[in-house]
DNA sequence: CTGTTAGCGCATTCAC
DNA sequence: GTGAATGCGCTAACAG
């Protein structure tokens, strides 16, 4: 099948004008009359016209899009993010390029040259849990692509991030379950090169300091907080000389794994055990009726970071700022079914 | 700041050969001896040369990205069949670029126009609830661009879906409630424009029929399945002179609202009232342990569709087929915790 | 095997 | 206000 589509030119002929002033009408220059940029619009309709952003791209030097690299796009937190940004860009005009890494650093690098190929205007990035160095992030940097952090950060001179306040869902969550009476509170904790899990563990210390609880280091497990992890991580917390009352979970996934595990062994949730996990809607909200969960703004978190993107990809000047935008957790305990 | 990004012609005067030559290199030619491609390699990398995806588009007449419509990517059934697109798009080398139609025909008709301004090469969709005239669909088949319809679809001449056997799963579903001894079962069903409702309805129908149960109209409540419409159906559900013992969702958005106003009224499930939703993971095995869903292949149905569309994309001579691929639904029982 | 030439469709500078 | 000319960076005939 030819390629047939109507060009500038074809319009141009059409009315025995320029190309040139087709563009500039298109475009809507203030220097077309009102009269000709009519006639040009009219017969654009007519014609069928639509204008080839591929050309226009090359021309601009611009793709017109924004990169975003996700863990998984199937993880609810993530899919909300990416509705917010989705959203955000929609309503700026920009389209949006979703990229999983898998959690896999490889190809979050390889991503990250596509991108680059792409020409995309800016990047919105969640690291994989394997990101430990960031080189493929810089070479954006040094091409003169923007980019931003969500979620799971790192603190680089002169990258803004949108995050969640860790630190406070961790605390509050863990003080929740303090008050709730639990003494014995375990915590499944993510890879400690992620700010997120760091924060949310010193929350869950400042949480257990303040109530006078004292630390006990096995409590907390370290995982990659997948589903079968927090199988794993319950398994263990059983065989545990001290007996648990409660868990905190880093993420839904992983509160996921440990809540089916310990409904096998036929242990009473909350009763026996209260859980209380970083999630977002909707899973968190039926999993367990009774279950408490730090809830997690994705959408909110998806459109601010993409806002900031946009307004420094117009606005080259502050590039280099650094600022760092928290969004509040809040936390939601459901109505208990016991 | 200044785009000094490398070109072929910087490599090619370094080297000083023409830039075909290196083009024809860089795009891995028979055609060019061993030794000078080795040579431009090496130059490419040394001088941080990449590829201007903008201009060979343009050349190429092709934007090598599919486009991608569902109502909205936060929900997981879509948010899987996007993994499952991404997944295979990723290893065939295109960009997915991924629009959220909100259910809205309006979005979806833009959405086209846009990715038709892109160049796409191709497009996968999922109509929205509003969709009722394809029109917009048709501009699409008229410029040469492929497309394919997942889940939500429309009959055309020539263009080719991937579904799920959704007569098969509202079967499966009804007849699992009467083999539980259900006798009274409602069932959830969404606007009939929509093959999938209408198809989901008629296995309803039948295994009512198989098994004797006279069909009572005032059971079957239409809405559009939101999480609202599902309380307010379970609401209506309760009004009525009969008594339910039996729900058969049409998604599990809907049974998750019925769910949660029937616990607020305190009526026990699935002791009283027993439900049965499509849905998928992880939703699905959480949101009641002994919740049976019929669970649709996401992924698989992303990554098949993308099979599909590419070949076709490739091989433009077969475009006029029109094959539908049925992936066959799983029905999950979970262990009862009675 | 390699060079020459000629666009892809659009936006912009410079004339007038 | 409009036209002419130029090039974004790459690829693909066509020669040799």
């Amino acid at each position: 099948m030819k390629n047939n589509r109507a060009t500038i030119h074809d319009i141009a002929k059409a009315l025995n004008i320029d190309s040139s002033t087709v563009s500039r009408a298109l475009n809507n220059s203030p220097r077309v009359s009102k009269k000709t940029k009519q006639r040009i619009l009219d017969k654009a309709k007519e014609i069928g016209y639509q204008r080839n952003v591929l050309a226009s791209n090359l021309r601009m030097q611009k793709s017109n899009s924004i990169g975003v690299i996700v863990p998984r796009i199937s993880r609810h937190f993530f899919s909300s993010v990416i509705a917010g940004i989705e959203e955000q860009a929609y309503e700026s005009g920009y389209n949006v390029i979703i990229c999983q890494s898998l959690e896999q650093l490889a190809r979050e690098q390889n991503i990250t040259e596509t991108l680059l190929s792409n020409r995309v205007d800016g990047v919105l990035i969640s690291v994989s849990m394997e990101t430990e160095n960031y080189e493929h992030l810089l070479r954006l940097q040094k091409n003169g692509i923007p980019f931003l952090f969500f979620d799971r950060h790192y603190e680089i001179e002169g990258i803004s991030s949108v995050i969640i306040d860790d630190y406070k869902g961790g605390f509050d969550a863990t003080e929740h379950l303090i008050l709730k009476g639990c003494k014995t509170i375990a915590h499944l904790s993510g890879p400690q090169v992620l700010k997120i899990y760091k924060n949310r563990l010193r929350g869950y210390l400042d949480a257990l300091k303040k109530h006078n609880i004292k630390f006990k280091p096995e409590l907390v497990i370290y995982s990659r907080l997948m589903e079968q992890d927090g199988a794993d991580s319950a398994k263990k917390i059983l065989s545990l000389d001290v007996e648990v009352d409660a868990i905190f979970a880093a993420n839904d996934i992983s509160a996921i794994g440990a809540i089916k595990y310990l409904k096998k062994k036929s242990i009473n949730i909350p009763k026996d055990v209260k859980i209380v996990g970083f999630s977002n809607e909707p899973i968190s909200q039926v999993i367990e009726p009774s279950l408490t969960t730090i809830n997690q703004p994705g959408f909110e978190m998806g459109k601010k970071a993409t806002e900031m993107l946009i307004e420094k990809t117009m606005n080259k000047t502050s590039v280099l700022d650094n600022e760092t935008v928290v969004l509040r957790p809040t936390l939601i305990e459901r109505a208990s079914s016991e």
